[in-house]
DNA sequence: TGACAAAACGAACGTTCGTGCTATTCTAGC
DNA sequence: GCTAGAATAGCACGAACGTTCGTTTTGTCA
């Protein structure tokens, strides 16, 4: 029981590092055995398929996530201040937690939006809840009079997603050092629009 | 000399509609020469590796996207309304050139960040000439007067990368089909944000 | 029409992939 | 310390991959 689980967790570990490069079809059971010096046979056993080593490597990702990201924002008062540190802990959670390919699910996402599968489904899942963690961290915020109560919560987590988005791929694929200073400035521009309109703010037609 | 020409158009063509769905890695020759009903050797002949064909298929998507994008933008004024035509085919240039998987440089970009070689390289290339092409467009509506003098193009740029990415998370992967309608929501602010003065604005004949 | 080049083919190559078996080694509870 | 059962290794498989090769078909132009 101990064991197995143990290795287990070792690999998965391994796999979303390897997985955050080469994505979760590009993910190889023999080089994972290699790397932690297994068999392929022996690492294969864990899970009975390919399919069911994605599906946990997402898992385990998630979790990761959660501890990472989500977890230490529940600290902070609910609302903006929430939102901003689930934002700042989101821009470099790949950094932190050193998957060296950036954020696995961004990888997964655009690789797995035409493959139809358990794998596909596990991943719109997790995504789904994390635009729900969003969305209602938007919402609190507007309860506690940090944003305007017309705001659409949805359209501010399409909204962030795409900041986050833009900045893994002006800072992975681009290489630009500004990135993160932009995507910070257009996180702040976010919220700003979203005030409760204190001032100078043209207010957006937001039913239209 | 001439059929050669031709059917290397032809596979091109299928290549990217083939890519934009399993992405640069899990385009297969294979599969490719089935299609289209040509054998692999025959197929192959033509480029002569499949990196050479990942090149070639990344230039010549570019090209269809110069002209279904780009190229309709320089009929319009330059300036905002140059880039309200540029967003708009950005948005819906994948439906609109039948890539069944979205647009096949977001699937690309995330694809090869982490797979140095020639083909990353020439990705690279064609995306910092899209990011110019859309800063130099945010610099015309500068000196236009359509927005700020202080306004950073970089960050326009990188702003409406993010808005695009976002869409196609939330489109394709999540399926949203309000996705389109936060796109072009998101860009209205993206404007709005970059006008000149808060208060005096002419508004605007080319929404949706 | 005949000759020569271009294009397409079919078969095979060496690898690597995921996945089964069967045997061996380790580990926990008695 | 023994033993059942879990964990791992060894080996082999069929399929698919990119690539090479020699041959055949097709196109082009004197």
């Amino acid at each position: 029981m101990t064991k197995g689980a143990q290795t287990r967790e070792t690999i998965l570990d391994h796999a979303i590092r390897l997985a955050s490069e080469t994505g979760l079809e590009g993910l190889t059971i023999g080089t994972l055995a290699d790397d932690l010096k297994l068999s392929k046979s022996g690492l294969f056993a864990h899970f009975r398929s390919k399919e069911a080593l994605q599906i946990q490597v997402l898992d385990h990702a998630a979790e990761v996530f959660v501890e990472s990201v989500v977890r230490p924002a529940l600290k902070a008062p609910r609302g903006e201040p929430r939102l901003r540190v689930l934002f700042d802990r989101w821009l470099d959670w790949g950094r932190a937690t050193e998957l060296p390919g950036g954020c696995i699910f961004a990888a997964a996402a655009s690789e797995m939006d035409d493959r139809p599968g358990p794998v596909r489904d596990r991943l719109v899942e997790l995504q789904r809840e994390w635009f729900g963690v969003i969305a209602i961290s938007f919402l609190k915020g507007v309860v506690e009079g940090h944003f305007r109560e017309d705001a659409d919560p949805d359209q501010f987590a399409q909204d962030l997603y795409g900041i986050m988005l833009g900045f893994h791929h002006a800072s992975r694929l681009l290489q630009d050092p500004e990135a993160g200073r932009r995507a910070r400035r257009a996180f702040e521009r976010l919220l700003l629009d979203a005030a409760p309109s204190p001032r100078s703010r043209p207010v957006t037609p937001s039913t239209s």
